[in-house]
DNA sequence: TTTTAGCACTCCTTTCGTTCAAGTGCTAAA
DNA sequence: TTTAGCACTTGAACGAAAGGAGTGCTAAAA
């Protein structure tokens, strides 16, 4: 596919590239003849960069401006010709002392890694824990408060959790309590939402006699506990980074992020993309109007085959990417890492880091 | 402390805020007569205008603007000279159809809170749910879920309760479980931190022989649940609304404003503010450098004696703040109403709102 | 055939002066 | 005490001119 880019077109676009991404001007020929890599005149180099026009890979804002790269220019950029970023000692230690914190607890870590990615690259980061794609309560579990209130737990897989306090006017006790539970986990437990007919609700509440009235307000909370969404969040940091970059500080694109940001939902849906390295999106590629300037770069963070979140950073096309790449490649994979525990695959309790040699 | 203003320089004064409000641009003399309230020509305004000035305020950006309050100005404005703003059908309805959504669970009650505010004042939103004064579990629940695995729930107070998955390297069982849970329940349940002295511990531990272990996590685990900046959380939408201000989109003010919300601390800081009806702060009153320009308006939501969130609105300075007072005192007052359940005094689980007249 | 020097041309950006309009403060008269 | 009148200030808007960066093309050189 992009076999027609001889080497030295490949290597002006590539210069084209970084040097727009370091400046943000566009870029012509004499600087690049400046730049002293090429032994060629700025003549030569018109020629070429005219040619990369043509095949889409540069644009001129206006005649007589330098080329900036197109959305496909950063695209077979990324693609082929970025090299690697070597994350620097005082940046490895930033990420490290991140991973390293007290806490393991899976959003906390999720959230100060946005902190983190925002405050390294310098560009907005996004921090996403991902729903669970858990789809049945596995296990209910009853608390007696008093006579007009109980705690509703609910366990979804084996790693979440939900509840949800439930006052009744019918009087309960303890007794009650582990009969209703019972019930639940008999009738309810692992089983798939669409088993939950209205037959098979008013067979539970017979089975209820008196207690028959607490069915309906407890399945209204299993169907709220096993919403995927309900447990996805997406936290945004360092939104103050986009000033900046002066391509966000004129026209409607601000204020495009900024909707976009608020309403979440692009971002949850360009997020989704599969690929288990990390995701680069740029531009309008994925049809996100909002995004038309912007690139988004992520990468999923996978906990023992479950994708339990995200890590990224949004910013304008001309990203470093190379530097961004990393960083993000080693905070998911880092964060990954403080989260499994080789033995059983599952996600751990915080304890367990702070004690690894408790047996 | 105001009766140095005579009722006309009162009356000129909110015809100034109140123009400035609307406009945005500084207001001069002649505008002023024009509106036709004044039975006074332009130089007799300009006087009034200049000893405005004198006292404090009004300042102009330079000679030959009009006048625009000051911080002061802004602050009499709001303490003695705004009129009520009567919310039309239309705000209402909409106020209404978000207080009578479905859920009543008080997250995304004050998360829509958020929203809608954002939608009907046109100026970013505030939301937070605050934490709970609570300082104790009062309640420890185990759910068992296989040997190495259980969850433990804690309840606070009547209102909330947390859970956290617990890896166990010595194998547990249902037995073990409730020995725990009753444990935990003497020791621990409704005791203040302060109790849990290591000889106390210690003097736990005994108790449960083989499984001692199991209690320094869960004590850690207790810390973490009785945090009371755990709980709160602080939304902000609507953020992008604050491009519709030209205020924002020179200078460093956009900046101040969005790295406050990313910190949030600050508004924190703002939003502890006493006080049971609607707080206005007016740009850096509050010696909030990052607030200059800009005004928070905000009323908690208090709930049977307890503040349990707050909701408010940030903007430019010449904010409608009649609009905005009466579109926060319905909305906080409206949840209050919707959380609270006359009987006990207690929050309510969301059934009870579908389901009223369930006895 | 490829590269390069030379040059005319385009178009943005900056600067600078001019004009314009808004609004003021002051003075003197009503 | 109020008002008409007027000189003055000042930012905003406009346009012309200058400057500069960068291009494409042509023709010569390699």
């Amino acid at each position: 596919m992009y076999n027609e880019l001889s080497p030295r077109k490949q290597a002006i676009l590539k210069a084209i590239v970084d040097a727009y991404i370091e400046s943000g001007d566009p870029v012509g020929s004499k600087t690049l003849t400046q730049s002293k890599q090429f032994v060629l005149s700025s003549a030569t180099i018109r020629n070429e960069m005219a040619e990369l026009e043509a095949l889409g890979y540069l644009e001129q804002p206006h005649t007589s401006a330098g080329r900036i790269p197109t959305e496909l220019g950063y695209r077979f950029y990324v693609d082929a010709l970025m090299q690697d970023y070597a994350l620097s000692q005082g940046e490895l230690a930033e990420l490290n002392s991140m991973l390293k914190a007290k806490s393991a607890e899976i959003d906390k870590l999720i959230h100060n890694a946005g902190k983190v990615m925002a405050n390294l690259t310098n560009y907005p980061a996004i921090a996403v824990k991902q729903g669970q794609g858990k789809n049945t309560v596995t296990r209910f579990s009853l608390t007696y408060i008093d006579e007009g209130n109980f705690l509703l737990v609910m366990v979804c897989g084996s790693r979440s959790a939900k509840t949800r306090f439930v006052r009744t006017d019918i009087p309960v006790n303890e007794e009650v309590l582990r009969m209703l539970e019972q019930v639940l986990n008999n009738f309810v437990a692992g089983k798939d939402l669409s088993t939950l007919t209205l037959p098979y609700l008013m067979q539970m509440e017979q089975c209820l006699g008196n207690y028959a009235g607490l069915v309906s307000p407890i399945i209204k909370f299993v169907y709220e506990a096993v919403d995927k969404d309900e447990e996805r969040a997406l936290h945004i940091d360092g939104v103050d980074k986009l000033l900046e970059y002066p391509e966000f500080m004129e026209s409607g694109k601000l204020k495009d992020m900024l909707g976009m940001f608020d309403r979440k939902d692009e971002l949850f849906e360009l997020l989704d993309e599969e690929g288990d390295d990390v995701t680069i999106c740029i531009g309008r590629e994925k049809g996100v109007e909002a995004m038309a300037g912007s690139s988004l770069v992520f990468k999923k963070i996978v906990v023992g085959g479950k994708t339990v979140g995200a890590v990224g950073v949004i910013g304008p096309c001309r990203m470093d990417y190379s530097k961004v790449v990393s960083a993000i490649r080693y905070l998911s994979d880092g964060i990954a890492g403080v989260l499994y525990t080789p033995q059983n695959g599952q996600l751990t309790a915080p304890t367990e880091q702070d004690d690894p040699n408790k047996r």
